[in-house]
DNA sequence: GGAATTAATTGATTTATATCAATTGTATTC
DNA sequence: GAATACAATTGATATAAATCAATTAATTCC
């Protein structure tokens, strides 16, 4: 086992026992023994503000683990039409586990710190590791299941459903990580909301401007909500 | 290890190792000695057209790989409306990993024979053979990139462009299996490839003529049709 | 802190697809 | 093999969301 991708020498033994995300991520299931060669498999990234990461069809060489900030990944059309596949968070990682390209682009939203895992090392301590590999296997087969339930929102939800489920996603994400769930704040654009949910831009800001209407949000500023009625938006969500 | 599932002891260690589909499927990545073993640890069951495999949010116990037939997968809303997950074949594997209740439900379409894993011996297997594991997130991974795929798809392309890449992924799927490329067969009746797009039979049945007016592909029966261009169709399909 | 730029909202109109309805085609059954 | 049931197509109309366009609100930057 030999790290490729060597930091400044001091920080080896420390970075992985000192990281904040440790708990939410998939590195969790090594104890500290472990840890400490995983620390030297892997390195620590930074990127700002709409950086991109990597390119959608770029060879997949690494796989990547949020430890500060958001990233956003999507895939572009030839004629330019765009869908967002994913807000991503601390914890979450993202690249892809052993297909020779990357399926997506993946971009910085603001200031990004991200832990960088060459593949192949990856693979390989893996093969002496099977918590790691089962932990791995167990984040994709959740981030499968999210990407299913997110078939059912694009194919079969119309604008003010797909909303709801959104608002709400956002608040037990929030709570997940033990924040309150109220008020949320939208950290992307209005276009990114529309990117996401397979809208436009208007559809998405009249269908908020319904709900405040309708008092079910209080809009704080446009980055910035409270949720009013909670159980109104999961009955309008339909999930 | 125990097997808690016994079928006729005969069968044992042979049932594996005379599987046809076993070159497709998650399994082809143990040796004959670790398939003696893993034989024990599954077992064979039988269902019938329109048969019900599990149901949404049963809990999730068992893993199942198709050696014979047809799966649909899909979700219920509570209004009636359905969204198609997908159609599996061969190899194909569902079910959850580790999740604790099914996150969709699984019908047979035609006569049905899948391979039965009780996911907790599964789990325990994967520990002593982290091949198995990390094949099963190879498979998870390219399953999760199919899902991502198909956000694009039914976020941002219209109907048309939905019949188009339908077709020409099914199209794929033959060649995948070693047969020849044309002339494709819809195993599923036009609701479900609604259903599946996240469409109206109406709209499904219209484009569908329209492909055939513009003699793109050239219906031989409802449920057999030749691709005339394959070109033509993946320029619509804009994937 | 006001001008310039960008983001978000709101309005008018168009359009793609859904809905409602009728017809045609294809299996199934006695 | 006619009668029945079911599946698929085609037509007319309605509607949700897109598009085009203008206005208002929020940032950015000298």
């Amino acid at each position: 086992m030999t790290a490729v991708y060597l930091a400044d020498n001091k920080d080896y033994k420390t970075r992985c026992s000192l990281c904040k995300i440790r708990s939410y991520s998939f590195c969790r299931c090594l104890n500290d023994d472990q840890l400490e060669i995983f620390s030297k498999v892997s390195f620590e990234k930074k990127f700002t503000d709409k950086e991109n990461i990597f390119l959608q069809n770029d060879p997949s060489t690494h796989l990547y683990n949020i430890t500060e900030g958001n990233v956003k990944i999507y895939q572009l059309l030839d004629d330019g039409r765009i869908q967002i596949i994913g807000f991503l968070y601390p914890g979450d990682f993202f690249g892809t586990y052993k297909n020779n390209k990357y399926n997506y682009s993946a971009e910085a939203i603001g200031n990004l710190r991200v832990c960088v895992f060459d593949q192949r090392i990856l693979d390989k301590y893996m093969d002496q590791n099977p918590i790691l590999a089962k932990e791995l296997l167990n984040q994709t087969s959740y981030e499968l299941t999210l990407a299913q339930d997110r078939m059912t929102v694009m194919g079969r939800l119309n604008a003010i459903e797909k909303i709801a489920i959104f608002f709400i996603n956002i608040s037990n994400q929030r709570k997940r990580i033990g924040w309150q769930s109220n008020p949320i704040s939208l950290s992307m654009a209005r276009q990114d909301i529309a990117d996401y949910l397979g809208l436009t831009i208007e559809t998405v800001s009249r269908e908020i401007s319904k709900l405040k209407t309708s008092n079910i949000i209080k809009i704080i500023s446009s980055k910035q909500l409270f949720i009013n009625d909670i159980e109104k938006l999961k009955q309008i969500s339909k999930l």
